[in-house]
RNA sequence: CGCGGGGUAGUAGCAAUGGCAGCUCGCCAGGCCCAUAACCUGGAGGUUGCAGGUUCGAAUCCUGCCCCCGCAA
């Protein structure tokens, strides 16, 4: 019995909603159109960045649309004239309107990064992360008008692993978003599977990450700050000041050494590295990059900055 | 033509803003030491990204080019 005679629109943008559509062009349930961000300048010279999953619907053969907005009552009746059964949608970018949402017979499914309702909304992997859980997963969700609200089809739980940045950990959910989608959508499709309502009161919501919550706080624990440096993987990364001049820290280590430094006091360890105090244990910098420079090891900056030693940093 | 920083010894990091090109690290040799990545003494190592210009004199000022990076988006 094969599925492939139902009409599938997928909707996505990113890397995440990427793997997810190469994994479903490669089953029964191919997309048969794609819809996707425009490409957008981006980098020094503005160039124009092409959306992952673009790139993939090319790969994989895939009609597909470009659209900022859904709002252009046109687009509802031209998907509407396709007659789709399902809509896929993971990290599209955009709210899909009322009308949008009622066309496909079979609903649209949205593929969250999360344990639903834990962190509805932008970022839920970084949430994740910076929260410092054990575990995550993803949830299949119904779509309603209201983000991240509709009843779940089916969740699967993983776990986050110590050294596990937001990058590593979204492939993974990707993987596994992909995976249950494929499960789950012959049961789906039969009408064997309810939605459940979820659990409203327990919701708590993300908001979309801004550059500025990559800025350091010294006065936070060496653990909330690794939490951070991972979860903030690729962007917005973290980063500090130093003489009005922006540090970004590339990599960096936990150490339990033992000082009578305040928080934010830069000094050399016994090994001497590069470490900043916090209020509870030391990060050592392994590899940092002042704004305008290459990024370098804690011990060659130190050597270009020796008035770095004891100062303090917010 | 979006804004800005940078290229100086060795695959390292930074000074010197018109007047002898220096510092830290590394490297080499020797010393000290039970020993050392610590310490001491000495040493090697440079066409200052490339090309041109201004000047008695350019790492420094001007023009063009190459390369790296931060911001913005």
């Amino acid at each position: 019995m094969s599925f492939s005679r139902y009409k599938i629109i997928f909707f996505g943008t990113p890397e995440f909603a990427s793997v997810i559509l190469e994994k479903l062009a490669d089953s029964e349930f191919r997309p048969f159109l794609v819809v996707t961000a425009s490409d957008k300048p981006a980098g020094r010279k503005g160039i124009l960045a092409v959306p992952s999953v673009k790139k993939t619907a090319e790969k994989k053969q895939i009609p597909f649309w470009q659209l900022d907005s859904l709002k252009n009552t046109g687009i509802a009746k031209k998907m509407f004239s396709l007659s789709p059964d399902l809509f896929i949608v993971a990290a599209y970018g955009l709210i899909l309107p009322r009308e949008i949402l009622a066309i496909p017979k079979f609903g649209a499914l949205n593929v969250h990064p999360s344990l639903l309702p834990k962190y509805r909304g932008a970022a839920p992997i970084q949430a994740s992360i910076l929260a410092g859980d054990k575990i995550t997963g993803v949830s299949l969700m119904l779509m309603d008008e209201k983000i991240d609200h509709g009843p779940i089809i089916a969740q699967k739980k993983i776990k986050i692993k110590n050294k596990e940045t937001m990058l590593d950990l979204s492939e993974k959910l990707s993987l596994l978003g992909a995976n249950l989608l494929i499960d789950i959508l012959p049961k789906w499709l039969k009408n064997r599977i309810k939605a459940k309502k979820q659990n409203h009161k327990k919701a708590s919501f993300t908001q979309q990450i801004k550059k500025e919550h990559g800025q350091i706080n010294w006065s936070k624990s060496a653990q909330e700050i690794e939490q951070m440096f991972r979860a903030y993987q690729p962007w917005p990364g973290i980063y500090t000041f130093f003489q009005g001049k922006k540090i970004k820290i590339i990599t960096l280590e936990i150490s339990k050494i033992k000082t009578f430094y305040q928080p934010g006091n830069i000094f050399l360890t016994t090994e001497k590295e590069l470490a900043v105090m916090t209020k509870k244990n030391a990060i050592i910098l392994k590899e940092v990059q002042q704004e305008g420079k290459n990024a370098v090891s804690g011990k060659s900056f130190l050597n270009g900055h020796p008035q770095l030693i004891n100062t303090i940093l917010d």
